[in-house]
DNA sequence: AAAAGCCCCTGGACGC
DNA sequence: TGCGTCCAGGGGCTTT
């Protein structure tokens, strides 16, 4: 589930479970996910506790009383699922966690964490794009996934003169551009088509309509920040987006999918205002691509 | 250096 | 019912 705003709401999910809770034990069912797991990645956090949580880019990262970040990574299809022992009704209705009070296991739930709480945390992916390491707290911001990684989107470090910047000069697509992440980190599939419709641009123009010539901000830069910014936060007061995932009926889904505007919405019409266009798919860089011919220019 | 492809992996939807 | 093809919210690595 994992753009910046399932990421959060993943994050936000979690905390209530995890903040402040010893780590008891840590079942890891195999050596590997899209990476294999650090030396005695489970030892290492037997006994430890989690302080609290803070998300990265698309990073979830439990800062532990031991001085190391537990690192996870949700890849296309990692989830966590909560079996909380305790039975916390209060918090079942939380976005982004699976509660569940019967223990169904899936051969593809990874890494299971067991609390002194008695609330046990399962990390399931079925795709195994997802990963966890453990980095020292110190050594965080040089480590290879964090060093080269963009600004936050929802920061004021985004803003226009830092995206003309970056764009200057730049012939990639506007939509390989933004989900480039060591321009921006966070972005992906759908929140760049969502973003680059909002502000009205075309996902195939170069990324250098971003800059004048003497590499600073224009009126497509402003339009992009403030669609970037928009989208997000909508997304994330939303929950997040869930797709694909009609199993679950517990109370625990995002609902920003029924916002989208373009993303999954091939030959519909297009939402803004005043348009009689309809939405396009095409495909760049090997991944579908939504938008609408006719405002997007 | 920048940009474009390829690949990792599983499973659901769809066409025949 | 079964099989083949395409597609999926990511990103590291290799090739041009």
């Amino acid at each position: 589930m994992p753009e910046l705003p399932e990421v959060e709401t993943v994050k936000n999910g979690l905390a209530p479970f995890m903040e402040n809770a010893v780590i008891t034990y840590v079942q890891q069912n195999r050596p590997d996910l899209r990476f294999p797991f650090p030396d005695n990645f489970a030892k290492r956090l037997h006994g430890v506790q989690v302080k609290h949580l803070s998300r990265r880019a698309k990073y979830l990262l439990g800062h532990l009383t031991n001085g190391e970040i537990l690192v996870m990574h949700l890849g296309m299809s990692g989830r966590f699922i909560i079996d909380d022992q305790g039975g916390d009704e209060k918090n079942a209705k939380k976005p982004g966690v699976f509660l569940h009070h019967n223990q169904v296991h899936s051969s593809h739930d990874h890494v299971i964490f067991n609390f002194n709480t008695g609330t046990v945390i399962r990390y399931n992916d079925v795709r195994r794009f997802g990963f966890m390491t453990l980095v020292e707290e110190r050594k965080l911001q040089q480590h290879k996934f964090f060093h080269s990684l963009g600004v936050e989107p929802l920061s004021d470090d985004f803003n226009a003169a830092y995206l003309a910047e970056k764009a200057f000069q730049k012939s990639t697509t506007l939509k390989a551009f933004l989900l480039n992440q060591k321009i921006i980190a966070g972005l992906g599939n759908i929140y760049v088509c969502e973003a680059l419709h909002m502000a009205g641009l075309s996902p195939k123009r170069e990324a250098q309509v971003l800059a004048t010539s003497q590499g600073k901000a224009n009126r497509k830069t402003e339009a992009l920040v403030r669609a970037v910014k928009t989208v997000l936060q909508k997304a994330i007061s939303a929950g997040g987006s869930t797709l694909r995932d009609h199993r679950q009926a517990d109370g625990s889904l995002g609902y920003f999918q029924h916002s989208f505007q373009v993303y999954g919405r091939e030959n519909e019409p297009c939402l803004k205002a005043k348009c009689q266009g309809q939405v396009s798919r095409i495909v760049q860089s090997g991944r579908s691509t939504f938008f609408c011919k006719t405002c997007q220019k």
